[in-house]
DNA sequence: TTTATTTGAGAAAGCGCTTTCTAATTGCTT
DNA sequence: AAGCAATTAGAAAGCGCTTTCTCAAATAAA
């Protein structure tokens, strides 16, 4: 591996000098750059990023941490944060959250002693001062997912309200008045807006609320069946059902058809993030749109503003939109 | 952030005492080494990641090579890569190849002048004489799913050719006996050997290999889709379909229901890796497991053995096995 | 022509660590 | 007690680059 020094001494320059060329901030004799330049193909030299790093401080790296790798939903997250990133040359550096502090906070910490140039956060379990105090006394931070008081301008944010509020009332005008609703943990911002919507489409249609209609799950597939069983157990009928992700979704139609219901007929079920398998369930599951992909692109992109000096324009909100497929239909009644 | 320096100052030794004590690998009187331990921790000093790479060229990352991250299957290719080398304290670097040749090579330029200290690759597009180059010239590589002839022991591989067997057999002890294939494409050593595998169980149940009932698809769901229609428009009669891939399967299913037919009974299906959504399908996917994550780890821990001097057990080939559920059933005839 | 100003190149310091080399101290041997 | 080897600590060089500082040359102003 060729060195700048070796470089330097080729084109007859000195080493200070193929730097500049090489970082084009300062001018340079157009003559001695073009030995430069020569030199640089001849010797097929490649800095060091490295040494690059040490001495300006930048790793040109940037940290994500995901709850969790094999997740489509994280997976959208991650593709467009890592072709953002590295279309502007940085370098993403992977790691899984788990959604537990430990693991979380472990993994954070793993990103700073790597000197990360800032975070990309999809974070579950951290609490909001700790992320706080990372942004201020450590790097910046981006956080996808999650708001936080003090630190506005780094979340970027899906209007979840206005998702469940579009599940529900998608429901509502198919006809369906009884309409049972398996949440997602309602420590979770997130699930709570979601909740929220829903109910909000409810009143609206000036329908009332049945708490023995939810049910309180915590987002996965197994919730979705434990939900369904003890939301029929409870006795009080429904046609149709909002699922706070999709993966109770599934976990739901699975029950249901376990339990001998025919779907969609006997049960309307709707969704919400529109992950990939969402089409794979049968009845091809109606859902909310999760633009994750969109937010993860723009958590890139506001990093790149804020450490790299671009100026790309952030939006910081996130519509969702109704994505209609089959699992939900009129109610016959 | 305090460095070595200051850590030194306060223990009141010189920075190369600091440096063995962190290291460990030298001897050092036990009052020093206390004194700097205890520096250490009262001012909370983290060694300077970038710092010790430049010193002893080594930056305990690895870069990543996948076709794309929003993949179950590679999903659980990465969670498997990165949990074992984080259990190192190593870092993984993640990039995308998107099955092309230029993002391959490009992402592993781009890995290279990350200045990683390994390579874990599922590189589709480049070519043998390539990756052999790397590994000899840049840097030492670990391959899964690939099979190079200069390279035996840093190939991962899964026994294809008895996944293809598997899945065919299991629909020859249902009793079918006109089993259609829905393959990869072919010049992909997997493709090739799940194909043969098939043929061979179907020559040891004394069948003849009918070519018009096997379609050569591109492991999309698309194909799945294509691939059936384009079978049953070619008017040779079968009741069994073996799919290469569990996307393919995904998309015969969709596409058989849409033609009218009722699954499993009117056709069964076998698929193969067994990817998070096989059991969201309906019929649930029966199919053959690829131990992907497995695989996975087991070519970063030949990494850590190969890089940092670990003596960890290495397994090159790795065994699919059947997934029975519930997409193939007997055949009544 | 002389002086002031700008431009551009080289020298050298520094980023924070590892490691080799040197020197001092300790413990053995005889 | 003198002479030697074996430990162990410190000094210093070096990893490959950026950047400040300095100075020479070129240009503009007087």
């Amino acid at each position: 591996m060729p060195t700048i020094y070796q470089v330097a001494e080729r084109a007859g320059v000195s080493l200070s000098t193929v730097s500049r060329v090489l970082n084009g901030k300062a001018s340079v004799n157009k003559v001695l750059k073009e030995r430069v330049e020569n030199a640089v193909i001849e010797l097929n030299y490649r800095p060091n990023s490295v040494a690059r790093s040490l001495a300006n401080s930048r790793t040109d790296s940037i940290g994500v941490l995901v709850p969790e790798l094999n997740a489509p939903f994280f997976g959208d997250l991650m593709q467009a944060v890592e072709s953002t990133l590295r279309a502007a040359d940085k370098h993403v550096i992977i790691t899984v959250g788990r959604n537990c502090l430990e693991t979380e906070k472990d993994a954070v910490e793993f990103l700073i002693s790597r000197n990360c140039d800032a975070l990309i956060m999809h974070a579950e379990a951290l609490s909001d001062e700790y992320l706080l105090d990372i942004n201020q006394s450590k790097l910046p931070v981006a956080l996808v997912n999650r708001q936080i008081e003090g630190l506005p301008e780094a979340c970027i944010n899906l209007d979840n309200e206005k998702g469940g509020y579009l599940a529900t009332r998608h429901l509502l005008e198919l006809g369906h008045k009884d309409i049972a609703y398996l949440s997602g943990p309602l420590e979770k911002r997130d699930a709570c807006m979601r909740l929220k919507g829903h109910k909000r489409a409810l009143s609206e249609a000036g329908l009332p609320i049945n708490s023995q209609l939810i049910f309180n799950g915590d987002y996965t597939e197994e919730d979705g069946k434990v939900g369904l069983l003890e939301l029929m157990a409870r006795d009080v009928p429904f046609t149709a059902l909002v699922c706070a992700n999709d993966w109770m979704a599934s976990g739901a139609i699975s029950c249901a058809r376990d339990l001998g219901m025919s779907l969609p007929h006997d049960l309307s079920i709707v969704g919400f993030d529109d992950v990939v398998f969402a089409h794979h369930v049968f009845p091809r599951l109606t859902t909310v749109s999760n633009p994750i992909a969109d937010m993860a692109e723009m958590s890139a992109k506001y990093i790149l503003n804020k450490v790299y000096g671009q100026s790309n324009k952030v939006q910081l909100c996130f519509e969702p939109t109704l994505v209609v497929r089959e699992s939900a239909v009129k109610h016959e009644g």
